[in-house]
DNA sequence: GCTATCCGATAGTGGAACTATCTATGATGG
DNA sequence: CCATCATAGATAGTTCCACTATCGGATAGC
């Protein structure tokens, strides 16, 4: 196929796929004359990974390229694949260090020591959740940092599941790209159904309705000390509040 | 405190707070002559939840401007404002319709439907949640969409812990200013948890160490119970690739 | 008085992701 | 075979965003 062609199945104008051709990101068409290329689905599939990582998972084209040239060489261990899309997907890169980031680093690795995960806390998913926990103290949040177990846990699931997803794949360059996907699309799912559970948790409390069973009350509360006060003072009414999905 | 102070303590450039002041995303200082304005430790508190929001929450400082103006309303209606939070935070403004997203806005309401989950399948969550599952289609990777349940489980278990934290809020501006973090900050925290977490699984299967009991934690598997189905089918594949954390 | 700091305003910068325009060449249809 | 159209490849321009630089005048504090 031509490029008009490619151009109007994919949904990208001509000229941004010539631009992706340029940076690197799509490879150049056959050529089968000096002012003519053919394209195949090939293509056609490498550009709605593109736009699918773009668009809805936010990476930037830089990191869109980082990703898909390890994906494309056979030499990269696999298991750089993932240290790289994590890399790039944090918009952080290490701004001021200091004692505040030292204690988090701490508080990370003993978490890591905690749930018994196989994981160095000195990596760059690590380092990640050390300056998050940062932030969150220097934006006086500090107590969020409580649900980090019971955050843990909701991560092991997906975890699991994003490996067992990754685990279904034979060829080399599918389970990569499945790894990618999983990882940055899978994010932008969690993201979504996270702000529907909200919506539903907080919908059940205004109601008046929470701690009831099994469904999505809060239940126990938390693994670790402290974030667990269920009984938030009360008697003021609705105390948490609706949220819309 | 002068502007100078503010600068030094939040490790803000001074031109950078003005350029705030300006955006209407930071009251201006209090003047105590028409060249000099004095600020307190209000406005530096707003200006550390200005860089959390914007470098480890990723939004853009329009965003960050629409939730603060919603913040410091005290009119807007609470469930409002994480409306507003989650409508910047996702990347989509609604690309092309079509009977892909058709299918996919029933595939959210069947979902919400069999998790009982009082939320509309309509508003913004869940219309970027079908959003996700077409860009996934298209991407060509259908499958991952078959992991929703999984991914659904672990999303109570957040949302639990989010609203347990924001209910132990009592001023409102508190309350507003935690569920903001909350879902910010808190999709940067579970995704960095999550690399971690795939990091720890990938190890556990790349040691041999698999199907061990189907736990993937430590011996208790995290504190609550809600997020459920231990395990997963996993135990197909043997080629689950090292990642890196 | 002197210098450092400040206020407010305007203008400029650099990066990201395109978009426009141009030339030369080849494809296509009547 | 000739008019029209699409294409390759190249360069330059655009828009948006998040700052950053500079400036003129005023004041603080010594």
């Amino acid at each position: 196929m031509r490029i008009g062609e490619l151009s109007s199945r994919s949904g990208v104008p001509v000229p941004t796929i010539k631009f992706y051709v340029r940076e690197g990101l799509l490879p150049a068409g056959r050529l089968t004359s000096p002012n003519q290329a053919s394209y195949d689905s090939g293509h056609e599939r490498r550009l709605r990974l593109i736009r699918a990582l773009l668009d809805v998972g936010g990476l930037s084209l830089a990191a869109i390229g980082d990703v898909l040239r390890v994906v494309e060489d056979p030499e990269q261990p696999v298991h750089k694949v993932l240290g790289i899309a994590a890399k790039r997907l944090t918009p952080l890169q290490g701004g001021e260090s200091g004692p505040e980031l030292e204690d988090a680093r701490d508080e990370v690795a003993e978490l890591l020591e905690r749930r018994g995960w196989r994981a160095g806390a000195d990596g760059p998913a690590g380092e990640s959740l050390a300056e998050v926990v940062v932030a969150l103290r220097r934006a006086g949040h500090g107590g969020f940092v409580e649900l980090l177990d019971d955050y843990a846990a909701a991560a092991e699931t997906v975890a699991r599941a994003d490996l067992d997803y990754v685990g279904r794949r034979v060829a080399r360059e599918d389970l990569v790209e499945s790894v990618v996907v999983g990882t940055v699309l899978g994010e932008a799912m969690f993201g979504a159904l996270r702000r529907l559970a909200q919506a539903d948790a907080s919908a059940r409390a205004y109601d008046g309705d929470r701690g009831r069973g099994g469904s999505i009350g809060p239940g126990d509360g938390s693994g670790k000390g402290g974030a667990g006060d269920e009984g938030n003072g009360s008697g003021k009414g609705a105390e948490v509040p609706r949220v819309d999905g």
